[in-house]
DNA sequence: CGCATCCTTGAAGATGCTCAATTTCCGTGG
DNA sequence: CCACGGAAATTGAGCATCTTCAAGGATGCG
């Protein structure tokens, strides 16, 4: 996308690769100062934080190839922390680095910009989601999502393993525990899906699509 | 803030002054191309988008003082219509100048993103409000940001007028017209304000702003 | 001054929440 | 490797909140 193999190796060069976090592991806080950003390797990793009331809210949930830790790139603070869900390899870009790299490569910047512009796109249509839709078009909308950002890193967009918890889903979405997993075995009892435990089989992509708003078009081709 | 009577004359011959316009124009509408960014002078507008199947979905509402039509500015295609609210006149700051200027002065482009990181917060706190408020949390905590927004420009924020109607505040925070409606008259029976038409009186701040979820430090010096 | 829009109020119904009881799953230690 | 114990998930019953539908009243613009 407009950068050179020399400007790719000097990027490489800086990019610092960890040894895979377990479960339940954290890369950093709400509150830290930003140090670096993180891409993810593989695995996911959910970002969160802790309210007032000692409550805590579910922010996002991030796979295999996106980048965290850039919600907070101008005030120097992380906004909310980022824990693994499932074990995860990351690799760091340290931030000095980066700010380097980006006035020299243009193309980088504005990759940057383009990135946070894209989260706050996801921002609107998560409001969008929380101030008219039902739960089960939530619940459709998250598994469309997921579903959609595996198949576009070629894994199976059909069957997969949910590697956060019905209740991360519940407070991510806006709904108790209890109100995701009726709305599960609603979906099973109506053959869109089948799900055992974390382990996920779409069977109507196209009952799904429509209940998630989402167009169909580029998604239907297995 | 950083930046000299020099730089800020610079700033101003670039500033174009509108005429105001009148309740329900537009500015702009979500789709047009970016020309401009613009100043609210006096009056309010509510920025806004429609959906697929034809409803509407409201942004954002604006006072004086807010800069809006920032939110596309990398995608130079404005994600939302801004709409006056009531008479309303606005600066327009053309987008080509703007963007040679804060090449020239490293404050304003810093001031810029710190807006638009300001934006993404507010856009966190609306998601907040959506995925676990009540009814009446969410008006408070309007009512409270409005407040709060008039005094920080000098005006009362204890008695003002609502320029939006019952159901762009509805659209707004996931409501409908009549939830908002019956809040309106139980905050008035509990004496926490008083409500004629779009005339609105706050009376029990501390309690609306406990409501709200909001510090009332700041706030209750009149 | 009149019509359209906005606002308010009521009654009935739906959706999702709370509380409570099991069951299943999974990591840990024996 | 198995058994145990705690956390996560499921299910049910009752309930609160908000929505929907309907009607009447206020407001304001042309």
């Amino acid at each position: 996308m407009g950068i050179t193999d020399d400007q790719l190796s000097r990027l490489d060069a800086v990019i610092v690769r960890h040894a895979p976090i377990k479960k339940g592991r954290h890369w950093y806080r709400a509150g830290d100062t930003v140090q670096s950003i993180y891409a993810i390797r593989s695995g996911s990793v959910k970002t969160h934080y802790t309210l007032e009331d000692g409550a805590e809210q579910v922010a996002g949930f991030h796979l295999p190839g996106e980048l965290i830790g850039l919600d907070a790139i101008y005030t120097r603070e992380h906004g909310s922390s980022a824990t693994a869900l499932e074990t995860t390899s990351i690799c760091e870009i340290p931030f000095h680095h980066l700010e380097a790299l980006s006035t020299q490569i243009p193309e980088l910047q504005r990759q940057l910009l383009r990135i946070m512009s894209q989260e706050m796109r996801r921002d609107r249509s998560l409001i969008l989601l929380l101030s008219k839709k039902t739960a089960e078009q939530r619940v459709a909308w998250l598994l469309y999502r997921i579903s959609r950002g595996l198949e576009q890193r070629h894994y199976s967009g059909r069957e997969f393993f949910l590697s956060m918890s019905r209740n991360d889903i519940g407070n991510y979405l806006g709904l108790t525990v209890e109100t995701v997993s009726r709305v599960f075995t609603r979906f099973q009892r109506k053959n869109l899906l089948r799900a055992e435990g974390k382990h996920i089989a779409l069977l109507d992509t196209e009952h799904l699509c429509r209940l998630a708003g989402a167009p169909l078009a580029q998604y239907l081709p297995r």
